[in-house]
DNA sequence: CAATCCGTTGGTAGCGCTGTCAATATTTGT
DNA sequence: ACAAATATTGACAGCGCTACCAACGGATTG
């Protein structure tokens, strides 16, 4: 009588430490640390957990331990296809472990950053998943804070939190007009939209490289906060030709961008890449089934989630990695759009 | 001595309470249910919550009240564009509600969502929303026995679980078909990739068109279960150009494959429309920018998220809708690629 | 004027689990 | 063989909140 059977009908831990012979606590420990237990008791609970098909419930454990199993993930926007990708990885990554995945999105606003991380902060999550390193300060504060493993992803810097994985956007970008330039192009522009802080490092990328080969020429630079489609790309390819007739070559900031001038220029009968070079940045599928094949600089998205989960659960398993900044690179994808003019 | 002021630092409701000078009941019940509160003691418990900063325990509410306010949600797939864009819907709709998104991925597999599902389950969500009409029947025993808002989305079907948004993919289909026979098409192709319930169902809405213009031929259908891609719907195409060389249209399941073919239509110098239609299924943006622009079947995948969403909370506050099933259609886009040919 | 009602408030008793630490088995070293 | 160290196990007390029900005061009623 002191303590109801079954009150609700709800499997509890008591019952299935009732079967198995053991005390509620010892069942507890079977599910946070198995090898605590001895071989027959563990055999007991295991067996007494499928037989009842316990299920156990987050929330008391939650309360009790003070902890949640819940990775808490900010990305900027779902409409964009490269954190779609970003968030599969990290899904696939966190099939089979414990931990749930709590997703929010930030808008690409870094106080709407700091709100959602506020609001994280007092559910105790058990890890964290940020996009990029702009953070406000304040949210660099709770990060801290929270002592929990953070993992910045998407770019590269100095000074992490506590983990990062992604590569140099600059790099990225100086490299893919360093290729253009190579194959002698020489009225390169470029083309932005959302211009978010990884696209501005794009930006900064681009213009170092124009600098360094003394063809920076401001009217080349096309950019708009709108975020980014397919007919964007090809408006603001019209943009930029109407400013700069004598244009060779185009870099767009992401592939979206790169399709659209691709149609744009069939709109218009300039051949690519003889009239037109185009290269995009993401290397998303199409890219290579376009005609002609679009040149574009692959960055490793999905392996981007991927990595940044499993960061997290093993450094929640007390395995810290030696380094904790990966750089997971980029290839340039050289297609037919950006090789040498026939000339 | 017998309550610890501010044992863990942590601001507790209690704290909240004894500031505005009632009992910790009714400081709770400002949360739950303001209206219940006088106007004084409300005013006194919010400026309470305010100064304190409190945000309340949700671990501890959901272990005391048997439920969570989580609207779970089962996708089949994060690669697919038009799921991002429900889950974009879904995310927009919960803003500025009390509820929380808890996302999880079927792939496509009714066996894992039962086990989600059950999972769910166990936790109590406040609603659910799942994808397609297909689940098992102990996957329907169970969100019937969750008793929680539920809402089946992108398609509507007889006998729903609880209430369904979508559209009829079947007579989207048959209009496509109809139309691109009433332009004077006659070896009307379909390609179709994945193959899901609702690919299924579009393949039939083909399948009943054609026969009933007594153009259907088995030959003209080509498909795989392989994911959709753009390359993959160049391949498939070549395969069905092999199998029908006097094929003179095509209707591709989604638009990725209408976009693959488009390309492998201009490496093989086939001209679009002339020699060959091309209709595709979601209207992607992309469709409208292709040179010639893609005609496509426009579906309203954001609003179905946002649909779905809204149902559930509001059936939260105790307002079920009249109608449990919404139809929200779709609308043939009907572009360059699939008007009558010249002749 | 007592009986009744309703709107508002508070007390009590957990929800199901785990942290802490003590208690008990088991092994090891000398 | 015995102390010391180590592996296992269990008792107790709560985590922070809300369900349930009782109590209160004032308004309404016959």
């Amino acid at each position: 009588m002191a303590r109801k059977p079954t009150k609700s009908g709800r499997i509890r831990l008591t019952e299935v430490a009732k079967l198995a012979g053991v005390s509620p606590i010892t069942a507890s420990r079977f599910f946070r640390n198995p090898e605590a237990l001895s071989a027959s008791k563990r055999q007991r609970v295991e067996s007494a957990v499928k037989e009842l098909d316990y299920v156990p419930n987050l929330a008391a454990r939650a309360l009790a331990s003070h902890r949640t199993e819940v990775i808490g993930v900010l990305i900027p926007s779902l409409t964009n296809n490269v954190f779609s990708d970003v968030l599969r990885g990290i899904y696939d990554g966190s099939e089979g472990s414990r931990y749930s995945i709590q997703f929010a999105n930030t808008r690409y606003s870094i106080l709407q950053e700091e709100k959602l991380l506020r609001l994280f902060q007092a559910q105790k999550p058990a890890g964290l998943i940020v996009t990029g390193i702009n953070q406000t300060p304040e949210s660099r504060r709770i990060m801290e804070s929270m002592k929990c493993p953070t993992v910045q992803i998407m770019e590269i810097g100095p000074d992490p939190v506590d983990m990062m994985v992604g590569f140099s956007h600059y790099e990225a970008a100086f490299a893919a007009i360093s290729h253009l330039i190579a194959q002698g192009f020489q009225r390169i522009g470029i083309l932005g939209a959302r211009m978010d802080p990884r696209v501005q490092r794009r930006l900064d990328g681009y213009r170092d490289a124009m600098k360094a080969a003394s063809l920076f020429d401001p009217r080349l630079i096309v950019t708009t906060p709108t975020p980014t489609s397919m007919t964007l790309g090809g408006a603001l390819f019209a943009d930029l030709l109407s400013q700069v007739p004598d244009l060779d070559a185009v870099f767009c900031v992401n592939d979206d961008l790169a399709l659209g001038v691709l149609f744009e220029c069939q709109r218009r009968q300039i051949t690519v890449p003889d009239a037109m070079a185009i290269v995009g940045f993401n290397d998303m599928e199409f890219m290579a089934s376009a005609v002609p094949p679009l040149s574009s600089v692959r960055t490793n998205r999905y392996e981007m989630g991927r990595n940044a989960i499993t960061m997290v659960t093993t450094a929640l398993e007390g395995h810290r990695p030696a380094e904790p900044v990966v750089d997971l690179g980029f290839e340039l994808m050289i297609r037919q759009s950006s090789t040498a003019r026939s000339a």
